[in-house]
DNA sequence: TAATCATATTCATATGATTGAATATGTTCG
DNA sequence: CGAACATATTCAATCATATGAATATGATTA
């Protein structure tokens, strides 16, 4: 007879929300502050309704959320101990800790244009 | 133009050999002590030949390694730091640290009848 | 209400993962 | 060597995931 592994599925499947390279910089960049789109498709390069499928993913699996606000809606860890699985992979794989995609000059959201306004 | 994703590509591919019920379980088993296939199909009850292919993908993987006794294939874990990955989940899934499957009184491997004989 | 902006969804296809069945390899013992 | 034992591999079918393209939704402002 078979164990009973219904811990270890639930485990995998919410691992299986992150195997993807896209969805983990997701999770990097909400790891500083909440995020639109348009900041995420201005920082990792990719396309709109791209990003939006992958983010879809992340919040069908119960990682993010969304607060709207005017045109934008930004989006947010729902539980930051999710990057703990993130670092706890760290000293497996020879890298220095996390780092960061660099937010695009060019990003056209209201955050990024509060701050570029101030530095000018 | 995209951002350089290596890292997380690699984050992405450590953790696909973990989104996977069996794969968790065989390396929670690991997490005591080191196993040969008969004593993994005993304790998690799936046929020998499946779970070799399991562990086939662990040890392509690089997660983890044998050590030939006999008749017998001992594998353990070549870094047991990859346990901290399922570790850093028990507090996002509502589930107590880590219940290990427990072993079967009637595995026919050679460490197990050691102890069962001495039990008696 | 119409135009605009940000985001989401749907569909179709390509690619990869899962798993059963059958069989192969390699070691040990008589 | 041949039988017995433990483990590994190969193949094929199924199922899930990834991704591009096109388009829809829904809020906001004029």
């Amino acid at each position: 007879m078979k164990h009973d592994l219904s811990a270890e599925t639930k485990q995998a499947n919410l691992l299986k929300l992150l195997t993807h390279p896209v969805r983990i910089a997701i999770l990097q960049i909400l790891r500083q502050d909440e995020a639109c789109v348009c900041h995420l498709e201005a920082t990792l390069g990719y396309r709109q309704a791209y990003l939006s499928q992958q983010i879809a993913v992340l919040r069908e699996g119960g990682l993010i959320t969304d607060r709207k606000d005017g045109w934008n809606v930004y989006y947010h860890l729902i539980n930051p101990q999710v990057l703990k699985i993130l670092d706890s992979m760290v000293f497996l794989l020879d890298e220095s800790p996390a780092q960061l995609p660099s937010t695009s000059k060019n990003c056209p959201c209201p955050k990024c244009n509060l701050k570029n306004e101030t530095e000018n």
